[in-house]
DNA sequence: CAAAGTAGGACTGATTTGATCGTATTTTAT
DNA sequence: ATAAAATACGATCAAATCAGTCCTACTTTG
């Protein structure tokens, strides 16, 4: 079907051991532990910490925490927050620039495809990070 | 979230030209109604075509038609014939060769990964080509 | 003020995907 | 018979994306 990014792939696996360690973590640390390349787990601590759902300390004994119970946190928000493409087809994303996709004037599945981006988020919506503990 | 493949993209289209035609046509008929790349449409129409979604004819005459019934094929199938990365994360495919990921032994996410999986796949098997009409 | 950490831009290489080309094979119509 | 219209399929090229790395700041504690 649909291959995840390793950039969410990471982050998921640095949701869970934050969640799980229950108090600040280093990208270092995490970074040894799950055997994650330092500096791209370093990029997505930022991304998910500019989305919310985690909370950053600078300089020394510095680190990153939960800032939102686990069981709050859903895929899609997480996904959001790291990949780009955030839409099944281009057609979706209402009210953005259509102008895009080349295909816009002769797509004959934009209705379709926006019902399945919904049923997508579903799905992604209703797993959260209590359930990867 | 996940963005689908133009061969996907290209062969919804093509299903649902034929589901609504209800006859055969060419790809090359196919391709001038929906502005879709020939070439690339041909091997999208070869591959349903082994999956068993359609039918072809060779030869002056022929083309491609459907072999079930629109509200038979969901789009996981679809998606099984036309795009290859058919899971979520390497972990996944039962029976597969997991030694290909070389994170297998340091993943912390294996079973969450197999249950969104297997919620995917139920998002994806709900929607047929008799959707698309 | 030094060490440990986050912040973030820029770059490179690998991989994947989209698109194109070339040639063979099958079948119908003339 | 044979020419034309179509599928079949392998090989190749170009573009885009993604993973990974590097380098330089800024911030905070001891
Ligand atoms: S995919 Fe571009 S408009 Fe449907
Ligand atoms: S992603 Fe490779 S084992 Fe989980």
């Amino acid at each position: 079907m649909l291959r995840l990014s390793k950039r969410v792939e990471y982050g998921l696996m640095a949701l869970q051991y934050l969640a799980k360690s229950g108090n600040v973590a280093t990208a270092r640390e995490i970074s040894d532990a799950g055997h994650i390349p330092y500096e791209l787990l370093a990029k997505v601590m930022q991304s998910l910490k500019h989305e919310g759902i985690i909370d950053s300390y600078q300089g020394v004994r510095g680190g990153y925490a939960m800032l939102v119970a686990p069981a709050q946190i859903n895929l899609a928000r997480v996904m959001k927050a790291l990949d780009e493409d955030a839409t099944v087809t281009e057609c979706i994303s209402p009210g953005s620039v259509h102008e895009q996709c080349t295909l816009y004037a002769n797509c004959t599945i934009k209705e379709p495809m926006q019902k399945l981006q919904t049923r997508m988020e579903e799905s992604f919506g209703k797993m959260t990070i209590a359930e990867l503990l």
